[in-house]
DNA sequence: ATGGCTTATTGTATAAGA
């Protein structure tokens, strides 16, 4: 089935509602994964998403994370977290839809490499890594849609020899996306000639955008099974530009 | 140059993001 899917992390649903609300309406898209949405899950707006056209999922916390999946077609299956992993950060939801089953994450920041939030970070990642082999049997259409907090290569990040050292970009970071990929996952951005220097997220400090300081760090990885129906892969900066943005901006990706 | 913005919090400074 012809599908539209995007993930935009949204830094805060209550600020951004506008925002999403005006994406939606413009691009009608399928699927949109949520990450960040800051708020506990009797704040999710809901009444005013079903208005628009979409059934939504939703897992959130105060303040911090927050997950959800906005579908215009029945969801199922909805899972919260990952199974083999305790976590009090609410960073994952997953459901089903149309017959792919679709996983929103948003992956720990890690804050700096020698921080406990890195050791968490790459725990977390472990975990991710052995939950999906399970769920790639049960799921031969997949797709990991999010925030990964990871830029795979140094061509998604604006300047590699300055971040050299610093999360995002460190080596043990990116074999672990590169584990994803050893999954039988696809970086569905890359099946496609995109413009240099494309990315998904500019620091709101010292004009990140304006200069193009940015990196790619959301991603759309999609299964084996899927990668042939993919048509077109991009990342849309419309949404960056407007006031009050969220620091990220929505990547999208068409299937047959 | 270890900051620069932005968000949320029983806030009026702090934590976290990336």
């Amino acid at each position: 089935m012809a599908m539209k899917l995007a993930t935009w992390n949204v830094n805060s649903l209550n600020v951004r509602l506008p925002h999403v609300l005006d994406w939606l309406s413009d691009n009608q898209p399928d699927v949109l994964c949520l990450q960040e949405t800051k708020q506990e899950d009797s704040k999710f707006p809901y009444a005013v998403l079903k208005e628009a056209g979409y059934e939504a999922a939703h897992i959130g916390q105060k303040t911090y994370n927050g997950v959800a999946i906005l579908s215009r077609h029945p969801l199922s299956g909805i899972q919260h977290n990952m199974p083999n992993f305790i976590d009090d950060q609410q960073r994952v939801i997953a459901a089903t839809i149309a017959g792919v089953r679709i996983i929103c994450a948003y992956i720990p920041n890690g804050q700096a490499l020698d921080s406990d939030k890195y050791k968490y970070k790459m725990r977390w990642l472990s975990a991710l890594n052995a939950w999906l082999k399970t769920e790639l049997i049960l799921h031969p259409q997949l797709m990991l849609l999010g925030d990964y907090n990871i830029a795979p290569e140094d061509r998604d990040c604006h300047d590699p020899a300055a971040w050299v050292g610093q999360i995002l970009v460190s080596p043990a970071e990116r074999l672990a996306f590169q584990a994803l990929l050893d999954l039988g996952l696809h970086d569905s951005f890359r099946l496609f000639d995109q413009a240099e220097k494309s990315f998904s997220w500019w620091d709101y400090r010292m004009m990140g955008f304006r200069r193009n300081f940015g990196m790619r760090i959301d991603h759309i990885l999609v299964s084996d099974a899927l990668k042939s129906t993919c048509i077109t892969a991009r990342i849309d900066k419309t949404p960056r530009k407007l006031e009050r943005p969220s620091d990220h901006t929505p990547v999208v990706l068409e299937v047959a």
